[in-house]
DNA sequence: CATGGGATTGACT
DNA sequence: GTCAATCCCATGC
């Protein structure tokens, strides 16, 4: 369960172990729907930290919640720029937020990364976090990027190539059926099952959807 | 230029 | 269950 792993993780840094590459724009240039379904189950990386996703949210400028409705903007302009870039915004005056831009350049479409399952780094993230329990560390958007380190510096980024990178699911995830309910928090267009969440996992964010 | 409102979290009644 | 913290942006006067 626990496997040290101190000088494998720092040569994980810049290494691509095979089968572990990292997604490519291709991934993120499709509907933003199937982007945001097929993210869970693939590892987030930041310096030595890394967790699985396991819950994510869709948003798409045709619809009112999603901050690409308003028209392309200096707060906006990265959700209309390339696929596969991270869009990191502040939530509340308080909380980094990270997307994943999709969709093809000049549509303005991300996918909200919501939730991971702790996997690597555990101790710093309980570090920046000052929490100890593992499922609290990343439980939650504004919850992960402070376990991650990620702030609003890396918005923009490439997340084919940056600091943050995005491995593929293990074999397996694709067998899994999300569980899927309304997005959290908005109050436009709240009716959108547009809320993808890995089933039984201990780390999805609260309110967790009915899993029939 | 003033103001309202969040894609949240944690502490408190 | 309720509520404040806190700041950037979009909107409107």
């Amino acid at each position: 369960m626990a496997k040290p792993n101190v000088a494998e993780g720092e040569r994980d840094e810049g290494a691509v172990s095979p089968g572990r590459r990292n997604l490519s724009p291709a991934f993120y240039s499709r509907p933003v729907l199937d982007v945001a379904r097929d993210l869970l189950g693939c590892v987030v990386r930041h310096g030595a930290t890394a967790g699985v996703i396991v819950e994510t949210e869709a948003y798409h400028q045709s619809e009112a919640a999603c901050h690409a409705h308003v028209g392309l903007t200096a707060r906006t302009h990265v959700l209309f720029g390339p696929p596969g870039r991270a869009y990191v915004y502040r939530s509340y005056g308080i909380h980094a937020l990270l997307n994943a831009v999709c969709e093809a350049e000049g549509v303005g479409a991300a996918v909200l990364i919501r939730a991971l399952e702790p996997l690597a780094g555990v101790d710093a993230m309980r570090a920046r976090r000052g929490l100890e329990r593992v499922e609290d560390l990343c439980s939650g958007p504004g919850k992960l990027t402070q376990a991650l380190g990620i702030g609003l510096g890396l918005d923009g980024s490439d997340l084919s190539a940056g600091p943050i990178r995005v491995e593929p699911a293990a074999r397996g995830w694709e067998a899994v059926a999300p569980v899927t309910g309304p997005r959290i928090g908005i109050t436009k267009a709240a009716e959108l099952p547009w809320r993808f969440c890995a089933p039984g996992s201990c780390s999805v964010s609260r309110p967790r959807p009915p899993e029939a």
